[in-house]
DNA sequence: ACCGAATGCTCAGTTACGTCA
DNA sequence: GCTGACGTAACTGAGCATTCG
């Protein structure tokens, strides 16, 4: 009864519109909503199917009193105005997981800045640590030859790194303990063993593991910046 | 088979009206 | 009552597919 109504209401809109509708200039004079009934016996289609058959049209537009014309309009912006609601839908997700992915970015740079400073602090602990075998590789030769024990193995250690490659120096360690690895236990027995054990290994291991000079990985890291740029 | 006009549909963009705070 | 924002019915023009002579 109260369906019937409406769909009478929605009649007598539409007339009116027909009626009225169109005077100078092609213009809508009297342009009325439709009613409640019709827009949702519209709605309750479009959710079906959001494309209407001709046949389909001339019916839906009988049944609730519209022209075809204005059923096909009808369905024309309900597209457009489903469209720009699912675009806005996906512009929110894809907001969202951008933001998740900057914020994730932002906590790897931190922690890369934080992994740069660490190695760039071994990397200087070890470089005064080389300059400190110099010295002693000098005053060992003002004392005789007999030498002081940290300075010889310094020397020795950082000459051979300069000729051998990375596998060659970690042979060296082991074949020390033969009849050279004994004069050198003796003397390194004071001083050497601690370097070897406190700075030595760790930056040998940190070679070997990237299998790249630790100063290379900083160039690099700091200098390959055009997918940083592209975040930042 | 090919061509061009007519027709009908969709879409993006726009206009204009009705409603509401 | 006036006004601006907003929603929406209707229009416009372009592009595309189909039909028909």
């Amino acid at each position: 009864m109260e369906e019937k109504e409406n769909i009478h209401q929605g009649v007598e809109a539409s007339m009116s519109f027909l009626e009225t509708s169109r005077k100078k200039n092609n213009k809508v004079e009297n342009k009325r909503r439709f009613s409640d009934e019709q827009i949702r016996s519209l709605e309750c289609i479009f959710e079906s199917e959001s494309k209407l058959e001709p046949r389909k049209k001339m019916q839906l537009a009988r049944d609730l009193g519209l022209q075809p014309r204005q059923v096909a309009i009808w369905f024309q912006n309900r597209r457009a105005r489903w469209k720009s609601k699912r675009i806005e839908q996906e512009y929110r997700k894809l907001k969202v997981e951008y933001d998740n992915l900057a914020s994730m970015f932002q906590s790897l740079k931190e922690e890369k800045e934080s992994l740069q400073s660490e190695v760039q602090k071994l990397s200087y602990m070890v470089e005064t640590s080389h300059d400190g075998g110099r010295e002693a590789k000098e005053n060992s030769t003002e004392d005789g030859g007999s030498g002081n024990a940290y300075g010889n193995c310094m020397a020795e250690t950082k000459e051979r790194f300069s000729n051998e490659g990375l596998e060659d120096r970690m042979v060296i360690y082991s074949d020390d303990q033969n009849e050279r690895g004994l004069t050198r236990t003796e003397k390194v027995d004071d001083r050497g063993n601690e370097l070897l054990r406190n700075e030595e290994i760790p930056l040998t291991a940190l070679e070997k593991w990237y299998n790249v000079d630790p100063s290379v990985i900083l160039d690099q890291t700091c200098s390959s910046s055009q997918w940083l740029d592209f975040w930042t």
